[in-house]
DNA sequence: CTGAAAGCGCTTACAG
DNA sequence: CTGAAAGCGCTTACAG
């Protein structure tokens, strides 16, 4: 732009201070507010001349529009919500969270909107805070992660008629209304044991997560079907996301007469802990134990041996996920979308032959 | 609440799907929108008894205020902006941000205010991010992390007026308008030399962050002060976050004919990556090399030996920089305050008498 | 193609 | 204590 605000063109200039608005560009330009709207909008009702001078007026001024004033009157905020539910304890260490997020506010800041987030440790606390955030009109849509057996928030969503999108369900969770970006972990789960099994393995464990999630139980149904097909003997245990918990159930399964040679991890955490804390735990990964995680993340290549791990794409997921949910919101039709299947990556943690 | 709405009460009732407005309210109690609006806020100009009919009015019609309509005429947000810039590879595994930001937002939760949030690789993307929620009226102020030397930020805020505080500086970067939580880096620094020279080295050296972080010039002077009050040949090398910078810095020290016995490194992912590493650099920790991060994290117990750190208040410091801002936004005058000093941590990394 | 006006949902001086 | 009205900064039917 050439118009640098020299103080003679004055006339058109706010005071410091305050921001321009359209009608400080009307009055520059010698036209309507609404002139101006519409000229800055792109819509047709002003003559190319006038519109190039509105336009470059609004370039000098530096105006911008309010988000606030742009909000009451198109009652559309451009912004989307998301609630994350951990213990503060594991929200920094956990890196799928904080990759999500940056995924997301990417792929919102190209479309000019913006990522609304709150942070809470107890599930409970989620329905109020979605209740909130629509009855105060903050957001136009948000993202649902790690659906729950009984998710309540499937029926939080649908009775307020809130645009929202699932990301991690089945399509079996699919609701009237909702947007889905579905996982399919069979392949995954799958992947896992069969390398295990061609490794020799004959008794693999798999520790998932609380039951409550979905995903848990699902993945315990794959693994299962996957020991089954490999003529593996099977062992199930659900353990927290926390250090403590996922050692406990660690040794808990280890203290066994015949315990498994291996076991598959829900997380890269706790996988990552578990290498980490081998000698503690008595064995020696992977010649007693080999681990794999059903997760991948930077943690996996943090500790010795390396975490064999299924990598996912996490990074790619916010823009899918934006894209599903401004589609929905443009048309009013949900949309449903799969990721890709996750990828085995092999590293120390298994790579022991038998 | 003992209203539930029954259909008998639809005069007041608004259509399904439809938020309700204080006009909805002031249409069910028959007053003015302008009593609603008082009694709604606590002001007085409204009698006791009209404001509890509309303030149990409100709450069975689960009216909760447009936040753009409030936006509008408060012209303030109730929005804190906050910008992260790091390379999406470390993002996800520094614990650093994602914890800064559950703090924060829990605060700015508790306050009835929400967090704006933009990632980006690059710092020159930062200004106009600050420019654009400013011209937009998106935040009501902004919160600076990780000051730089010659940090354009600061006369940005300045310029534009925007109200900010800057975390982590030293109170040299004081700028007038612009508040601040300073961090003392001299003690933790201090201690962490005071501690190697105890266990007997005698060559030490400091690995730091890219030198324009200004913390990382800052703490080059309080390891080359802390070295020579205790007799220890210091070593000094600036790196890069990510994983290949840091070990390489890491093998060019180490290849010197007299290498350190001794490593402070900037970053508890630093630290935590060198130690994993250990093997492929040819070295045990800590009996060819002890190990120190000037930051503490749950990754620091992720590997073995545990690596001894420097523990900081993140967590509470999201509390303490909401606290300040909202003083600063309510008083418009800006707010000073240090963050309590940093402890260090003694685990495995340097648990090695000499 | 252009102008004048109402509306989005609040807040707040200003009269009665 | 209460009411009627203007204003925050946009958008958008509706007349000319």
């Amino acid at each position: 732009m050439w118009y640098t605000g020299s103080a003679h063109e004055g006339v058109a200039m706010a005071e410091a201070g305050r921001r321009p608005t359209i009608a400080d560009i009307a009055r520059a330009v010698g036209v309507t507010k609404g002139a101006v709207s519409f000229a800055l909008n792109g819509r047709p009702g002003v003559s190319e001349e006038t519109r190039a001078r509105i336009l470059a007026t609004a370039e000098r001024l530096g105006w911008r529009p309010s988000s606030a004033a742009r909000a009451l009157s198109r009652s559309t905020s451009g912004v989307i919500g998301l609630v994350v539910t951990r213990p503060a304890a594991l929200l920094g260490v956990e890196p799928f969270y904080m990759r999500l997020i940056a995924g997301l506010e990417r792929a919102l800041q190209a479309n000019g909107q913006a990522l609304l987030l709150a942070v809470t440790k107890q599930f409970d606390e989620v329905a109020d805070i979605h209740r909130s955030w629509w009855a105060e009109r903050r957001v136009d849509g948000v993202i649902l992660t790690d659906p729950r057996v009984d998710d309540p928030r499937l029926d939080l969503v649908a009775e307020l008629a809130i645009p929202a999108i699932l990301l991690g369900g089945t399509g079996s969770h699919e609701r009237p209304g909702l947007s889905t970006l579905t996982a399919d972990d069979e392949p995954a789960v799958s992947s896992a044991v069969r390398h295990l099994a061609r490794l020799g393995h004959r008794h693999v464990a798999r520790i998932a997560g609380p039951p409550e999630f979905a995903h848990a139980t699902r993945r315990n149904a794959h693994f299962l079907a996957g020991c089954e097909r490999h003529g593996v003997r099977p062992a199930l245990a659900h353990t927290r996301f926390l250090a403590d918990h996922v050692l406990a159930a660690t040794r808990r399964l280890l203290a066994h007469a015949d315990p498994p040679t291996a076991v598959v991890y829900e997380s890269d955490l706790m996988a990552a802990t578990v290498v980490g804390s081998a000698a503690e735990l008595g064995v020696r990964v992977p010649d007693d134990l080999a681990v794999v995680a059903l997760e991948d993340s930077p943690l996996c290549e943090l500790v010795r041996p390396r975490v064999t791990a299924l990598r996912g794409t996490i990074d790619a997921a916010g823009w899918q996920l934006i894209a599903l949910l401004d589609e929905h919101l443009r048309t009013g039709t949900p949309q449903h979308a799969a990721l890709p299947p996750r990828r085995l990556v092999v590293r120390g943690s298994t790579r022991c032959d038998r």
